[in-house]
DNA sequence: CGTATTTGACCGGCGC
DNA sequence: GCGCCGGTCAAATACG
């Protein structure tokens, strides 16, 4: 629920029903879509098959029960209780129409009865008589047309969000227009600090209790371009790796998050018990482009993708809600302080392992490296540590998986991400890990720092400013939710360097399309059923693989194994593919 | 005494 | 093939 739930609909109502936390499931949904259900994709529904406990939300069961266990039947709930609800799947005769489970009641004539609320059609005891058949019969009649209604209804609502998705895309466009005006006449830090968030009061959101400034992370082919082209000259370039001097050798350059590893390639290979087979593979699938890609590619993939923050603390370790057992401690080539290994002991076999190291030109910059899937339920306070390298791996994927143009500048995520003329981030298509680095040790942009030394140093100001121009609703929906996600998980951190406010901050930078891969360990919420709601809507084929190129095209279009010859092209926004193994890193000064 | 940490040994990949 | 290096193992040690 505090992850970054919500859709990017950002008309008054509709968009602070999605992202406002502090609205209860019941009455949010009771308000915003009274009487009318969202469609859960096939993807979602294999893992809600599971009942709710029976022993609450009794009265609220219209949004729990119908997401989670009833989602399969189309039906507005007025359930009965789930014990009651004897399923019997042979008395489902084949029709094209969703039906309640629980109407499905076998009573022995082989006949579908209807249960609104009583259950005493489920209790059958093989005398009922023909009225009770026709009874039931018309009550099934009933429900029938009702649900018809109602599959109307959701078609029209579907419609709207989509309507409503799309008027929100043009704001964006608008604003961006709007801030890139006048941050070109905002030299002074405080009024450029002052305009952005004067920009974004317009849609900022009650999240948590606090009211923050949404802002927004414009991306697209358009904006893509011209990052390249901006970006060629800043000091950074040379170390994003991915550079056009990369992409026309084809060859790709290791960047580590510690520069001491000097470029050379890590060869280890994971440990039969890094079998992917946690949070983070399993949410993969859900995305509907990924269902086309090939598992064990994903699994290698996700295995070797890494989450790397750098951040100061004078703590040994930041705490990130996990359990961890120190196995090792090497002295790395190149640093003075050793590095410590550490794997995660929450489960028995998980695989996830992190890396903590200080760096070597700032003692008080400590980087952290994730590694690998959490194969058991997280704690709250871990999630966004879970989702952090999840989205990031999920980005490193879909780079993996697609095909690949070779065009594209691999840094134009870290681009994307810290635009800003300060290296917070550098990426570098390379096997064998894929690795997203979050710099959190310094503002990307100098003037927006001054202004609020305790902002989040992680802003997306910097593309309203520069790459806002055309922006692509769903490949900034999926960056942006990545990069809350980093963001989040380095706020719960670093507390000291940033404030509540901030991290709600960061949390509205996910008001975006959740990506399905991040809600595997999720328990079933009101945001589970506006993402369910959210995938339903972009359930369409062409916008899924839509999401998966364009992060492919980003993280690592210059990989030597992209393949111009595969480009395919699946969407209006040109978004491009690439078959690579790509490796994102960043930091700042080496 | 159980658990966590330390630390040297070991392994495998990679470059020369 | 050898050495370097990152990463892991596991016995020894420390700690509560």
């Amino acid at each position: 629920m505090d992850k970054g739930w919500g859709l990017t609909l950002d008309s008054d109502s509709l968009g602070s029903f999605l992202l406002n936390k502090n609205n209860k499931n019941k009455l949010s949904h009771d308000r915003m879509f009274p009487g009318i259900q969202f469609p859960v994709p096939l993807d979602r529904r294999e893992e809600q098959t599971t009942p709710p406990p029976s022993d609450e939300n009794r009265f609220f069961v219209d949004e729990v029960d119908f997401f989670a266990d009833k989602s399969r039947s189309g039906f507005q709930k007025d359930d009965v209780d789930d014990s009651k609800a004897i399923v019997k799947k042979e008395n489902f005769h084949g029709e094209a129409a969703p039906r309640r489970p629980d109407l499905d009641v076998n009573t022995g004539l082989h006949l579908l009865t209807a249960n609104t609320g009583s259950d005493q059609s489920t209790v059958d005891d093989g005398i009922s008589s023909d009225t009770e058949d026709k009874r039931a019969k018309t009550e099934l009649a009933q429900l029938q047309i009702e649900l018809q209604r109602m599959n109307s209804e959701n078609q029209r609502l579907r419609d709207m969000l989509g309507q409503v998705s799309n008027n929100y895309s043009t704001l964006q466009m608008h604003l961006v227009a709007i801030m890139q005006q006048q941050q070109k006449h905002q030299a002074d830090s405080r009024q450029g600090q002052e305009v952005v968030e004067g920009k974004s009061e317009e849609t900022k959101q009650d999240v948590g209790g606090v009211v923050v400034p949404r802002q927004f992370m414009d991306l697209g082919p358009g904006a893509i371009a011209e990052i390249t082209e901006v970006s060629q000259s800043s000091s950074e370039d040379r170390t994003i790796s991915g550079s056009p001097r990369n992409i026309n050798t084809g060859k790709s350059e290791i960047v580590s998050f510690d520069k001491d590893q000097d470029g050379k390639k890590v060869g280890r290979e994971e440990s039969p018990e890094s079998d992917t087979q946690g949070w983070v593979p399993n949410k993969v699938p859900k995305l509907n482009a990924s269902k086309a890609i090939d598992h064990q590619s994903t699994e290698a993939t996700m295995r070797k993708a890494r989450v790397s923050v750098r951040a100061r603390s004078e703590a040994p370790m930041i705490t990130d809600g996990c359990q961890w057992r120190k196995y090792g401690q090497k002295m790395a080539k190149g640093n003075p302080c050793p590095r410590a290994y550490y794997r995660c002991t929450m489960a028995v076999g998980c695989p996830v392992r992190k890396q903590v190291q200080r760096c070597a030109e700032d003692r008080t910059i400590l980087i952290t490296t994730y590694e690998g899937n959490h194969n058991h339920p997280l704690p709250p306070a871990a999630m966004a540590m879970a989702s952090t390298t999840t989205a990031a791996a999920t980005m490193l994927l879909s780079g993996s998986m697609s095909s690949a143009d070779g065009l594209m500048n691999p840094n134009l995520l870290a681009r994307a991400i810290l635009p800003c003329s300060s290296s917070m981030a550098t990426i570098s298509a390379s096997a064998p890990f894929p690795t997203v680095t979050l710099d959190l040790t310094h503002s990307p942009n100098p003037l927006q720092f001054q202004r609020s030394p305790s902002q989040f140093p992680v802003h997306f100001q910097g593309q309203h400013q520069t790459f806002g121009s055309v922006p692509t609703p769903p490949l900034t929906q999926v960056l942006g939710q990545a990069l809350y996600n980093q963001s989040k998980f380095a706020g719960l951190q670093l507390s000291q360097e940033m404030g509540a406010s901030q991290l709600s901050h960061a949390q509205n930078q996910a008001a975006v399309p959740q990506l399905p891969t991040l809600h595997q360990t999720q328990p079933p919420s009101l945001a589970d059923t506006v993402s369910a709601a959210t995938a339903a809507i972009t359930a369409d084929p062409n916008f899924t693989a839509a999401l998966a190129a364009a992060i492919s095209s980003i993280i690592g279009g210059a990989h030597p194994n992209n393949n111009a010859a595969t480009n395919n092209n699946s969407n209006s926004a040109n978004m491009t593919t690439n078959t690579n193994s790509n490796k994102i890193s960043s930091f700042r000064g080496n």
